[in-house]
DNA sequence: TCAGGAATGCTTTTT
DNA sequence: GCATTCCTGA
């Protein structure tokens, strides 16, 4: 069976086990670098290959570039085109557009981003009338983008809380967030799935479609699929079966945006002729990466114990260092990279990893003085532009009238002396009357509190835009430069340029890529305005990552999933920050901190080098750090400041796989402090100890104090003294 | 209407 | 430390 005309490279017996299982459903349990994405993509070929038209396969994938990368491997294969290959959010899209009667979704809706979803989280709190300051903005849309992920709407959340005051009102917010949604005519992220999900579930119609367009569903990255997610996966493949979803349950790191592992258990109650196939080689990272990436995750208690076996002979290094700050810091991690450069190592093949996007800085710094290319994975920097902004708002608004968080954008973008106090009249009008703001504004003559010069200037906006509704159809290029030059906003930006010095203007370039990219997409694509604004909604951090740039990457942890360097640095061990301090309270949340260490580890091939400062200064205070848990954990001991920088091969480590740790432990016989305890500190005065983490010499205290503020202490350095 | 300065607050990770 | 919002005065 394994003389597949696509599949050229020799497989595994397991995985050839999950690449040649047709019919009926498959589990893929598999570790880091076992080759996930070739068993997928091998799949794909073999499903063909036995004769299944590429038209009946949906492979669905965590980011839009990981689509992309499997996209081009598959066709790499000879692979004929015409597999679906998406993102979740993408093929919901997809089903939304095509059954927009059943789903009861308008065609052109608007899919609003974090700060679309910001604003009218705050209209639906203050409709509520509530305060910001007992409902914060962020809090009420995490609760309820997790009611979205549950598949539960404001009213059933209403009813099943009757008597809770904090739910009740957490469900008008709701109820009005969604209605502000509603007439805005967009949808958030959150709600392109449960549509999707519910229509699904409610729909047999539909769903039989769908089950026999895709007649075979593949699903990577299953570990980080939310409940609606998983209701939608379900759906798809009910009718025949014929699924099957990979996953690590230690790699699972996005449960704070609802995903469960628990749906890797359901997956074999849900499907119980599953056929179950682990991946346990690893063909990426050299055993010492993997010994300390299996010492670390060992650490975790609510886990099935699964085996890291190593395919690589012995050679991987890691190097561990303290410096003194994080500019010390950076800049070690930059002697790192400018090392392995001038030893002929490949930028492209470096990364560097941080928990949070505000640590790249230092980071980035290091690097231009240092002379080394880098690219930071981070789309925001694109999409998020102002003058970008300015132009998506135009076309958003051509498409989706509705839309007031475009037209709020955009009205007075270049200025046409249409003001905040003409913009409120007019939305407190439209609020009123329940008409739709802009065509209050087209009908704007009865507004009596407005004066006749504004008036006359609303309707010329108007005009406008209605002008560039009837060239909806031009392509997409075509209507954009329009749309650019019309406006004004070309002669804005010109005239900005034009004050700077040497003429050039980053923002006019940008706008000039963002026409390109539509040029493309005219003419690789199908579809419309609505369309190429749809995906653009959809892009995100990862996609702008490129693989063969010349270049260092830089990025968060959570980006660096599914990837693969030579060589890695991760910055900031550092309690509090690795894990991070939203995270220490809860068990749960420190063992997906843990999780996303190991992600971090084992992207690494060949050289691993892990740093941590001993002073960061974190929202303008600086602070001694304590060590990160995650290193003793992982047998990770580091040279200190002060020091030679060296390094050292991993086997120097004496004690394997955590015993090191609690050797140091028992030598401390008692525990000095136990939660509760009244203490006191020289700086920060009077405190309560809410944690004590004994780590023998290393061990750390987390202090309450009274001011508020909640410190975790270094217990050598702290100097407490216990006054009860 | 709008610019500019002062005050406030807020900080994880992403589709 | 930075970004956003608030507030004032022209």
């Amino acid at each position: 069976m394994t003389d597949n005309r696509f599949l050229k490279e020799k497989l595994t017996e397991s995985q050839n086990k999950a690449v040649w299982h047709r019919d009926g459903s498959l589990l893929v349990i598999a570790g880091p670098g076992s080759g996930k994405t070739r068993v997928i993509t091998n799949r794909i070929a073999a499903l063909v290959e036995q004769g299944v038209s590429p038209a009946n396969i949906c492979a669905i994938t965590f980011t839009n570039k990981a689509a992309e990368e499997m996209r081009n491997r598959v066709v790499a294969m000879d692979v004929p085109g015409g597999v679906h290959l998406s993102t979740f959010h993408s093929l919901c899209v997809r089903i939304l557009r095509k059954f927009s009667q059943a789903a009861d979704t308008p065609d052109n809706f608007s899919i609003y981003d974090d700060s679309n979803q910001k604003s009218c989280i705050k209209e639906a709190i203050k409709q509520a009338e509530l305060d910001i300051k007992n409902f914060p903005p962020a809090r009420m849309l995490e609760a309820i983008s997790r009611l979205k992920n549950n598949l539960q709407n404001a009213d059933e959340f209403i009813a099943a809380n009757v008597g809770d005051y904090f739910s009740q009102c957490v469900g008008k917010v709701y109820r009005n967030y969604q209605k502000i949604l509603k007439q805005n005519n967009a949808l958030d992220f959150d709600d392109l799935l449960m549509a999707t999900a519910l229509l699904l579930k409610n729909n047999p119609g539909v769903r039989s479609q769908l089950n026999q367009r895709f007649k075979y569903l593949m699903v990577d990255e299953y570990q980080d699929t939310n409940h609606a997610q998983y209701q939608i996966a379900r759906g798809l493949a009910l009718e025949h079966g014929n699924i099957c979803v990979t996953g690590d349950p230690d790699q699972s790191i996005y449960g704070w945006r609802g995903a469960d592992i628990g749906n890797i258990l359901a997956f074999e109650q849900d499907w119980p002729n599953a056929v179950i196939v682990k991946l346990e080689e690893n063909f990426r990272s050299g055993p010492e990466i993997l010994a300390a990436a299996d010492r670390l995750i060992s650490a975790n208690k609510s886990r099935k114990q699964k085996r890291l076996i190593p395919a690589l002979p012995a050679g991987a290094e890691i190097i561990s260092q303290c410096l003194e700050d994080e500019r010390a810091e950076a800049s070690y991690v930059a002697g790192f990279v400018r090392r392995l450069l001038d030893s002929g190592e490949e930028a492209s093949q470096m990364a560097v990893f941080y928990r949070v996007n505000s640590m790249s800085r230092a980071i980035e710094e290091a690097f231009i003085e240092n002379h080394i290319p880098y690219q930071i994975v981070r789309g925001v920097e694109f999409y998020g532009r102002k003058e970008i902004r300015d132009m998506l708002a135009y076309l958003k608004l051509i498409v989706n009238p509705a839309d007031e968080q475009a037209m709020v954008r955009i009205i007075n973008t270049p200025g046409r002396g249409i003001g905040k106090t003409t913009i409120d009249k007019l939305v407190a009008y439209s609020a009123s009357k329940a008409i739709g703001l802009f065509d209050v504004i087209r009908n704007c003559e009865r507004l009596e509190s407005i004066p006749a010069g504004t008036k006359a200037k609303l309707k010329k906006f108007a005009e406008m835009i209605v002008g560039f509704q009837k060239d909806i159809e031009m392509p997409v290029a075509d209507l954009m430069d329009k749309v650019f030059r019309n406006t004004g906003l070309y002669n804005e930006l010109k005239a900005e340029a034009a004050t700077e010095d040497g003429g050039k203007s980053p923002p006019l370039e940008n706008v000039a890529e963002l026409i390109n990219s539509a040029e493309r997409f005219d003419m690789q694509e199908q579809g419309g305005l609505v369309d190429f604004l749809q995906r653009i909604a959809l892009f995100s951090d990862t996609d702008t990552y490129e693989s063969k740039s010349g270049k260092v990457s830089l990025m968060t942890l959570h980006c660096a999933k599914g990837l693969e360097f030579d060589n890695v640095a991760i910055i900031g061990l550092e309690h509090g920050i690795l894990p991070h301090e939203r995270s220490i309270d809860s068990a749960r949340e420190i063992e997906e901190e843990r999780r996303l260490f190991f992600v971090g580890i084992t992207r690494a091939r060949k050289r691993l080098c892990v740093t941590l400062s001993r002073y960061r200064t974190v929202h303008g205070m600086t602070n001694r750090t304590v060590d990160s848990q995650f290193l003793f954990e992982a047998g990770l001991r580091y040279q200190d400041t002060g020091q030679r920088q060296s390094s050292f091969v991993e086997s120097d480590v004496k004690e394997p796989s955590g015993v090191y740790y609690e050797t140091e432990i028992s030598d401390e016989n008692q525990q000095p402090f136990s939660a509760g305890q009244l203490v006191s500190h020289k700086k920060f005065g009077l405190g309560r100890v809410k944690e004590f983490h004994n780590l023998g010499e290393n061990s750390i205290v987390v202090v309450q104090f009274k001011t508020g503020q909640v410190k975790p202490l270094m217990l050598k350095y702290a100097n407490l003294s216990i006054i009860e």
